[in-house]
DNA sequence: TGTACATCAGTGAACGCGCGTTCACTGATGTAC
DNA sequence: TGTACATCAGTGAACGCGCGTTCACTGATGTAC
């Protein structure tokens, strides 16, 4: 803890910025948020900030990256099944999406108050759904390769599915204790599997 | 035109605000918005808006009321069908909730806007689509009547239905050449007949 | 290893911009007689 | 109907608060010799 280098103080001191600019955003939400909430709730001064990032939004940018770094979402794990058809299929990735809300929420939740504000975030959280989707694109193929219909255009079908999962999901932080996660998961994969095949999840 | 009333005149000006506030709260946001964009917008004085209005706050809930008026959904119309085992009767409603969005987006925006911001709007927020939910909850009866399963409680069937139709009527506002407003009746219909019934539309 | 200087992270008071809000003023409408 | 005064909607320049941002300063770490 002592004799520190200065590199290791400042990347420290940036880290403690970030982490609590997560808790500030979480509690008073990222449109709310002074710079000097941030630097309160770290630790530092006001003008400490500055060494690290530009701005609010640099800031905001930085969380952002880090998400990204953390999160490339795991396609390449065993229990991924790309056919949705089968039921288990809709339930992984949904599973998938819901955690990472719930794990990110304060960075999930500022994106989204920033994208009401500027375009330039407006963009990047449009870029963050397009990404989704396109993982799920092929997906949808097999649904129609069994003789099954979706209700809408491929981009249509999967545009709805986001609002459904992300809306639900960002609700459901505003009110944890509403339901529990696993009702939210199987209510979620339930609706988006009739929806997409018109069959029931059994 | 001349000669008008001294409440006529305040009246006029009232209306120009609101009006102005709107279009330019559909432009440019209702968090981006300045008193003095509305003032500007209108033609007016910016020290004029303070005979009308305290803050932009009480301006939007000024905007609320007069949507509340308007707007008291038209469940006495002749093709109102409470049985949602008719995919006529589910697309009804989709329709116009549509309709209403569509109707109403600056407003609506400008709410969804302040309700990330002031824990006041999010319960007016929230009360709005407690409003919607209470409507349509002997709705789900008849589905659960005729044999078949919602994919969760009625409580949260509706809150994902919402979520599911507000947030893509907000998205598709955001680019309205995207899709035709048949196609997203008709999608949105489906997939939430489909959600609610586990059968297909036909 | 020691000394002198350079560099850098952090500090917090002060500065200044943007914007909400006020207020003295104008001109027109309403009222009293 | 006419005159004198009161009231009110609207005006826009000026004020001032809040908050982002700066900057001279401190003390500690790094470097040169």
């Amino acid at each position: 803890m002592t004799a520190m280098s200065r590199k290791e103080k400042a990347a420290e001191t940036e880290t403690a910025l970030k982490e609590a600019a997560k808790r500030v955003f979480a509690a008073k939400g990222y449109l709310n948020t002074k710079i000097t909430d941030i630097t309160a709730e770290a630790g530092r001064a006001a003008g400490s900030f500055y060494n690290h990032f530009a701005s609010k939004e640099e800031l905001l940018e930085a969380l952002l990256e880090d998400l990204a770094a953390a999160s490339d979402v795991d396609a390449a794990s065993p229990e991924h099944i790309p056919d949705f058809t089968d039921p288990q299929a809709v339930r992984w990735h949904v599973c998938a999406y819901w955690d990472f809300h719930r794990d990110n929420a304060a960075t999930m939740l500022a994106l989204r108050q920033a994208a009401m504000v500027s375009d330039e975030f407006a963009r990047t959280y449009a870029r963050f759904g397009a990404a989704q989707a396109a993982d799920l694109l092929d997906h949808l193929g097999y649904i129609t390769a069994a003789g099954m219909e979706l209700p809408a255009s491929e981009r249509v079908t999967l545009a709805m599915m986001a609002e459904l999962v992300n809306g639900f999901a960002h609700t459901w932080l505003l009110d944890p204790s509403a339901i529990s996660e696993e009702e939210a998961v199987d209510a979620l994969t339930r609706f988006v599997y009739r929806g997409f095949t018109g069959r029931d999840v059994r």
